[in-house]
DNA sequence: GCCCTGACCGCCA
DNA sequence: ATGGCGGCCAGGG
């Protein structure tokens, strides 16, 4: 049934349906994200293997569970840049967390510290 | 089933 | 840099 609801406790098998299966793949993808590093929509679909669907990434972000602890606020728009409304409590947390982990964010863009090379 | 709305994206004016 | 457009396609009214 495609109308599940989530959160599945754990990820991976059961797919009901292809987008179920897509979903899982995608938080996978996200939960393994470096702290210190972003991805773009575009690129997290196309590492979870569905090339060209980065809505579904952030449908997948947004009907995800909070248990899940993923790391959303590493997955940015294009260009690195933050999609939230600039003054939306969402933006200002997606920054917040960013800046925490050592990345710059100027303007909703995101910078890696130059001064500090992470890794 | 039609239509609008998206945590998107690349292209082009 | 800004904005419109088409592509993508699942949800919800």
């Amino acid at each position: 049934m495609a109308s599940r609801r989530y959160p599945r406790k754990q990820l991976l098998p059961d797919a009901g349906s292809r987008d179920d299966a897509a979903m899982e793949e995608i938080w996978l993808v996200v939960a393994a994200l470096p702290r210190g590093e972003v991805a773009t929509y575009g690129q997290v679909a196309e590492a979870a293997g569905l090339p060209g669907r980065a809505r579904l990434v952030g449908r997948a972000l947004k009907a995800s569970d909070e248990s899940l602890h993923l790391p959303w606020h590493r997955v940015v728009g294009a260009g690195n840049r933050i999609v939230f409304p600039p003054r939306s409590a969402a933006f200002r947390e997606q920054a917040r967390r960013l800046r925490g982990e050592g990345l710059r964010v100027i303007n909703g863009r995101v910078h890696r510290d130059s001064k500090r090379p992470s890794r």
